[in-house]
Order: structure tokens, then sequence, then C-alpha cells
DNA sequence: TTGTATGCGTTATCAT
DNA sequence: ATGATAACGCATACAA
């Protein structure tokens, strides 16, 4: 059995015994058309089940789509979906639909989305970078007119849009509110070390232990891309002379693989702040302080961006950084140990 | 300043000297070349940066678009964003784009979103049906051979594709496990009542306990469909004469609300088993023991599903129940108390 | 108020 | 091996 073919407007119309042109008039609302024609053409639109063609509409009128490509490198992890919901919701009044596929953090494969998107003329292309990509070869599009949003993450090698949380800032204020309950041996476990992410939170670190007058210690950070990695990093930060007892955990891997380590050695004694928030936080005992980011406002200002680009906007370049938000919980008010076995130098 | 144009075909035909059906032939490796031309028609899509209009391309190829158009009720739930991860590299190779909305589990958002993606001629249509939304507009796709596929829950008013997880056996297997460590007051939180899943789930949830001769009681029924709700559904079960001893969370809000209330009341000697798996269960002291669904497995399921059908697969509609998997982890396994506060029955 | 001619970028068909 | 022409479904520009 083969496909049955789709109501066309010229079908709508022989069906009336008028143009095609007419039930487009009343299909957009568009010039003036008499009632009771309007009235016969609605019916036989019923009657027929017709639905207008997007794609050809597209193609006669812009030569772009109304869409937005978005290439995201996970679609199972919730704060890019969340970012992808509030760039979807924001955008969805003006008609636009969202395209999304998944890169896997694999450079090629974000490439060959973005050529797809292309080749589907998207109005707009959103890319979440993955860690070796290079985007030059974007340099004609972008200035070509097509909004080009870069989010979480900079475009490398090419100026453009970008929406990116406060990280640096964020880390700072994480690591300040620590010190500011006492402690001053605060290790770092955080992203692979080329990551744009954890460079930025890891000036923020420093930021805030120079802030305090605290020497900056290289074996106090540690690398933790997952969980296991992360749990293994606390025993060896736990296990050394002159101890952490508070860690930063600079993304939620970091953080549950911190929160798994620690529940293995038993420790309910050190503090902890993690860089974004995970939904058990609250559940967690002592509950988890985080500093946390707001991916629907992510994705709401790269829809700004869009929309301000689609209307001809034709400023440089501009960065947006969306704030993130510390939230105590429990774990890092914990205060440092009373008297944290510090050998005395004594001077003979 | 205004878009610049983007070459066409025709622009690189000039360029060459040849026709556009030529290019055409070079692009898609469509019938025969003459190895120079070809040579240089690829040297004249460099220069002009050429590249193929895929909206015009499908509209003349086959009035269907190469997009699969996929409703889900919130983009920020790892649950569907993984689901639809599973899909999408199963489509893949096929050359097959993902469409995604978000209906916000709204009956008109969702309806709005089946009109865009129809309107854009989606080559296969999968649902994850929001509450109270009703699906027989639909029949007539289905019949003209519209590929549509329900996801999660069934299609309402309408027999068509669908791919569930075992909820009814998940669940019994869960409740089975705690009966075989002891437990006899085993109580239910749960969705609201309307949802097809509390629904499978709790019937699973009574066949167990029928399974096990234990007679159904509606009291350790209840509602948590927020974090909150469990919470305080959690007080209300413990704080009951003749209490629970062991709770099962039919779904991964109820299961967080529960936690949480556990938490609270500082019980920890209460058996717990979760429908759903969560990130951090592994983390959670005792580790929750849970029945996992597998959302990738479902997006490929469904992928395979519309593969046949694009393939011309006429069969009647048919739906697919993918398994789940009980991970004991410690919650699960906690025993009831030495002596529950049973009150011996004291015949005068 | 309605119709006609034309074109968007591509491919199918039939010629050459 | 390549070209000419028409057509996909719709909208623009203009005419009637």
């Amino acid at each position: 059995m083969s496909k049955v073919r789709r109501a066309t407007m010229t079908d709508v119309a022989r069906e009336v015994g008028v143009t095609a042109k007419t039930v487009s008039r009343v299909v957009n609302d568009d010039g003036p058309v008499a009632a009771e024609t309007r009235e016969r053409v609605l019916q036989a639109m019923r009657k027929l089940g017709f639905q207008p063609n997007l794609m050809a509409r597209n193609m006669r009128v812009g030569a772009r789509d109304s869409t937005v490509g978005l290439v995201i490198p996970d679609m199972g992890n919730p704060f890019f979906g969340t970012v992808a919901g509030g760039f979807e919701s924001a955008v969805r009044a003006r008609g636009l639909t969202l395209i999304v596929g998944s890169s896997e953090e694999a450079a090629d494969r974000e490439r060959s989305l973005i050529s797809t998107f292309l080749a589907r003329r998207v109005a707009a292309l959103i890319v979440v970078p993955s860690a070796d990509s290079d985007h030059r070869h974007l340099r004609d599009e972008r200035a070509a007119g097509l909004p080009l949003i870069f989010l979480d993450r900079p475009a490398a090698g090419l100026r453009a849009d970008c929406v990116v949380s406060s990280n640096r800032e964020g880390a700072r204020a994480g690591v300040a509110h620590l010190i500011g309950h006492g402690h001053r041996r605060i290790a770092f476990v955080g992203d692979l070390p080329a990551l744009y992410t954890r460079k930025e939170r890891l000036l923020g670190y420093r930021d805030a232990l120079a802030e305090a007058g605290i020497a900056f210690d290289r074996s106090l950070v540690e690398t933790g891309h997952d969980h296991e990695a992360a749990a293994a990093a606390v025993a060896r930060l736990l296990g050394a002379r002159d101890p952490a007892t508070a860690i930063f955990a600079a993304n939620n891997f970091a953080a549950t693989g911190v929160i798994l380590g620690l529940a293995r050695l038993g420790r309910t004694d050190v503090a902890v702040v993690g860089f974004d928030d995970l939904p058990l936080a609250e559940v967690l005992r002592p509950a988890l302080t985080v500093v946390a980011q707001d991916p629907a406002a992510i994705g709401q200002a790269a829809a700004k961006l869009v929309m301000a680009r689609l209307d001809g906007e034709r400023s440089r370049a501009q960065t947006v950084v969306v704030p993130t938000r510390l939230i105590p919980r429990g774990s890092g008010e914990l205060p440092p140990p009373r008297r944290p076995a510090e050998p005395e130098h004594h001077p003979r």
C-alpha cells in the first residue's frame, strides 16, 4: 500500500472552485476574501484534511527555515535539557521550532550535525562546543548574517555571540564561602584540565584563596572527570599529610564522586561545596551546598540573542554571563576540625 | 546590511558552464558525470561555499521531510532526554534529524506541537502523551501511512504503536523483593491516580501482595506527585498504628520525597525500593535499591518501529514492552524490625 | 474581491 | 555525458 497523497492548496481550491491563491489568502489571513468564499474554503480544508506545507512556504518566503538548530553534547544530561527547554519556550511564541542533535562530545559529530542544520537552512544555529572542535569554518555563515551562538563554552577560533555561566565568580564565591567557615586547606576537584569550564572555575578558586591570603597549593588540585576518579581523588586528598578539610567540587560528576568517596571513607566531617545543583542535593546528609547554575536562564539568554539578531541587530559579538547562586544547605557550612593535625613547626 | 544570498546549484552551474542538473548529479552521485566535469563542479562548489538546500530537495523528492517529530513533556527530565538520545543515535545513520518540542504536560501544547510537526511533513511522529490528551485526530494521519508511535504511555482513543516500560512486572518484582526480605506492611507511594504509569505499577504492587497472600490495605496507598507530598505521605505512613516497614516509591519524584521524608524523621530502618533509577542512588546511605527503567532502550525500540514502518511494514499496531531491572543496593534489603509493634490479639 | 504569471532550489523525465 | 523543461507546494506582484 502506497502513501496517500496529502491535500494541497490546489486540491482545496479545485474543491471549492477558486484558485490556490484564494485558499492561500484564507490560510494566512492575507488580503481580502469574501466572507462566503472564506467559509466554503474553510469547509473544504476540513473535508480534505488540508494542512499547509511549511517546507514549501518557508522555501518560497525566505529561503530560511523557521527552525533553530541546537547542538548539545548529551541529551540525557538535564543541564542541557533544561537549557534547551528554556530556549524553546522563549522562541515558541515566534513560531520557531527547535531541531536538536547530540554531538556526544565528538568534534566530528558536531561538525556533521552543523552541516545538516545548515543544509536545512536553519534560521539560527546554537552550539555547545565539544572539547576539541574548531569553528573557523562558520566564519562565512556568521558574516552572511546567520545568528550563531555558543553556549556554556566559547567558540574556538571565531568571534561569536556566547552565553556562559559566571564560572569564575561562582567558583570564587563557593570557595570564599568555605573560607568564611574557617577552612584553609581546601581542595579543588574538577574536570579534565583542557576544558574551558574547569579553567575558569580554577581561576575563581585561586581568586578566593588570594583574597584570603592563602597560598595556592598544587597538591590540593585534583582531576575527577567521573565518579570513580573523583572518589579516588578524595581518598588521596584526605590521606595526605596536612589533608584537606574542605572540598570544592567543580562540576556535578565531581560532586557526586566526592560524596561517594566520603561515604566510602565514612567521613561526614569534611565540608563540600559543589558547582552546579543536583536534584537530590537536599536529600543528602548533610544536604549539599552548591553554586547553582541557571540552565533555563542560559537558554532564555540565548533565545534573546537569537531574536535580536533575527531582527537585524548587527552589533559585534557579545558574551552574556548568566549569574550563579550560592545555595547553602549544610555541607558547605561544616567547620574544620578543632585542631587540625597541623604539625607545629619547632625550630631547634 | 541585508542577508547575503546563498549560492544555489544554478550559481555553481553557471560558474562551471554546465546546467544545474549536472551539479545535482555530482552532489548526489546520481547518473554519469565526466571525471573532469565532476572535478570542476566540486571546485566551484568549494569556491562558492555551496551547500545543497535540504528543504528544496525534500519538497521535490518526497513531500516528506527527513525529520522525525518528538513530543515530550519536559526536556529537562533526564528520562526523556535519554529516550530522545537513544532514538536519535539509532536513526542517525538513516539520515533522519530529530525535531523536539516540549508539551509541558499540557494537552493543548501537545496538540499545537503535533500540528507544527505535521505541517513540516515529518517522516514520523513520536509522542509521549500528556495526562489528558486525546489522539483521535491523528487517525487519518496513521491511516495515510505516517509512522506514529506513543512512548511511555499509550495513545488515547487510537490504536497505534506504543513503547512502554514493563511497569506492572517491574513493580511486582520490586515489591516481591521487599516481601522476600520479610516485609508484610509495604506502602505504595505513587503518582496522581489518573496516570497510566501509576495504575500499572499499582497493579504490579497488588500482584506481588496477592502472590504472597498478603491482603491489600488501602491505607497503605499514598499519592506523592512531588517531593513534599511524598515526604508528608511518609510521615503519615510511619505514624499510623501498625505502620509500614517498607515503602515502594512508584516514580522518582516519589522516591526522592520518600528519602527526604525518612531523613527528616531520622529513620534509617525503613526499607525502600524506587521505580526508575536516580543518578545519585548509589551515593545515598543506604544506597537506593531501584527497579531501573532503560530509557535508551525505549528510544531504540521506538527507532526500530519507526524504521520498520518507513520501510513499508503495514502490520497492525503493536506494543513493545521494554524490560525493567531490579538493582539491589541496600535500601531494599533492610529487614523489618525484629518484633513489629504487632498487637497480639488476645481473645477474652 | 479574485485570478494569472512567475519563481523559490531542487530533481524527474526525456532529449540530445 | 549533458541539457531542456516541467514540476513539487506555496507566495509575490500585478492585473482584472
